[in-house]
DNA sequence: CTTGAACCTCTACCTGCTGCAGGTCCTATC
DNA sequence: GATAGGACCTGCAGCAGGTAGAGGTTCAAG
């Protein structure tokens, strides 16, 4: 039997945190000592590194609900977490081409720049006028 | 005179997100019709270009804030402004290399994955345990 | 039996918006 | 001048994925 702490120190995730994935639903209710407290057994223990393995590696919460679902249930094929795994690896490389372009601006803008007044800056130039810029760049929450 | 629709539609920016720029205190207070609607002038115009183009390149309202007061001062040295832009580059890069590490773990995870049975899922097994991944990463939120 | 670290619940806040409800204004057309 | 309907108004709730704090209880070592 572990403490929320210890669940909290063994896998690195904040005590609030581990609170929250279960009222979201993603940790079980775990049982309680006499006084009310959490008391977990190694398979939340499991369950957590999990969660927090997949969060390291990006996945949304809810494509981590949906892994853990098809984990529970062995039989089943698996090229749904072979999908959700796919759907993710397109996402990181979305966003990765999408900062190579920003990288880029950002890049030239601050090259650009000599360091006089901020009149004649090139940063806020740019800035100012997407027209001076190489690339279109619709990021915004990527 | 513009409306607030006309900004929207010039800067590609929702009604309501001008509203909130507004309210945060990104965009200052406009004139109002008799009527208690929105009038802009075109520096408003600019100064919401200006603010859309810096989102577009991943700066954070905060440091967008930072960029427009010194906009606001042109006699300044524009150092400050330089070290934002640097700032902001320097972030790009650092998720950049996450990112990086990332892709190339989604990509070995499914490659590995030959579609049987969730039992011996390759990229389940993977997510259970840290331990068989190449390199670390410890992402989340990046 | 005391102490104090760790736990509890509840609520609010973060970033950067977005959406909805319910009501008002503006302007073109008849 | 009346009317239709699109654009506007305010205010509040919600998204992801947590984080922080207040104010109170429990646990375990000494």
């Amino acid at each position: 039997m572990h403490t929320i702490g210890t669940l909290s120190a063994r896998t690195g995730t904040k005590v609030q945190t581990i609170r929250y994935y279960e009222q979201i639903g993603l940790m079980r209710e775990p049982g309680r000592s006499s006084g009310g407290q959490r008391r977990y057994h190694e398979a939340d223990l499991d369950r957590l590194a999990f969660i927090r393995h997949s969060r390291q590696l990006g996945f949304p919460l809810d494509a981590i609900r949906e892994l853990l679902d098809l984990s529970d249930s062995p039989s089943r094929p698996c090229a749904e977490a072979d999908a959700i795994a796919r759907r993710q690896l397109r996402q990181v490389e979305l966003r990765l081409a999408r900062l190579q372009v920003l990288r880029k601006e950002l890049k030239r803008m601050v090259a650009d720049c000599d360091g006089d007044s901020v009149a004649e800056c090139r940063v806020l130039e740019v800035l100012r006028d997407h027209s001076e810029c190489l690339t279109e760049h619709e990021e915004i929450g990527g």
